[in-house]
DNA sequence: CTGCACATCTGTACCACAGCAAATTTCCGA
DNA sequence: TCGGAAATTTGCTGTGGTACAGATGTGCAG
């Protein structure tokens, strides 16, 4: 970034676009509320990013404790939404998967949070538009450098 | 926006960043998670926005019951971080205010924000930077206008 | 003044979630 | 083989969020 000036002007714009997408995220996952809760659709976004996680590395990701991941993988499984695996190579550990059924709720959110955003970009003018896939990109990549913050609470 | 293409693009480079920005807010609501529940920081925020609001509209704003919100605003004075005003107008009513800590708390939450946007913008590459500003800014008009969706879950 | 509608609060009940402690099964190194 | 560590599960307990129904207090129209 050249000067502060610039800079501050670009996080207040990003703050506010932060309150858009934070908003239609929010409406997204609310959805599907009636299907599962809050702490159990995290349970599945982990298990969705992270295919073929056990227990102990999901209740990481969340930031709970182990009991309450293999209560929560207890009720997904309940909806018939994932599925407990032994793995053969470690009869101790449980390998917990998407069912398809758990792949299709996921993915139904990830649409519908994709059709606000596209009906956003739709009312923008087109030349604004065109500058910000790369800039987008950019702040992306600019954000998986630096991790300047403890892991667990995300 | 001229081509679908080009909106497809820009929808992607919007997830991408959505993402960003809702695990970066997800970690500075969790900072103060040790002070008040998602629910109540939840409330917080509405009374922050919405100066002067009542029990019902609160209730409406979150998406739940009056009771449920009387309980939320229930605890938040008992924290001290909110409260309970008798509209002088109509005794029926009670208008519920931050206190001074309350607006620090969410002051202090907006402020991570800001600083972890902050950081990340500064890994930018300064010519992205520059043109990123008119466009979110263009982004949060848009968003402004279509409203496609119920508030009642925002 | 009376009755109805409104705003809030209270009682009750239920469920999700959280952690701690203990039990079980399994793995692995000595 | 034996003991400790690891991974998961289960029992227990507490807190919070939520709704429904009902009580209380207040404003307002007739």
């Amino acid at each position: 970034m050249s000067t502060d000036r610039e800079a501050d002007d670009l996080v207040t714009a990003l703050l506010l676009a932060s309150r858009v997408l934070v908003a239609v995220t929010a409406r997204s996952v609310a959805s599907v509320e009636d299907a599962v809760t809050l702490t159990q659709f995290r349970a599945l976004v982990v298990i969705d990013s992270h295919e073929h996680t056990n227990i102990n590395r999901l209740s990481e990701q969340l930031g709970v404790n182990t009991s309450t991941a293999t209560r929560s993988v207890d009720q997904l499984v309940g909806k018939g939404l994932v599925d407990r695996i032994q793995n053969p190579r470690n009869r101790r550990e449980v390998i917990v998967t998407l069912t398809t059924h758990g792949k299709q709720l996921t993915d139904a959110v990830t649409e519908r949070r994709s059709d606000e955003i596209r009906t956003i970009v739709q009312q923008m003018p087109a030349d604004r538009a065109a500058v910000m896939v790369s800039a987008l990109k950019s702040f992306g990549e600019a954000a998986n450098e630096p991790i300047p913050v403890r892991l667990a609470d995300a």
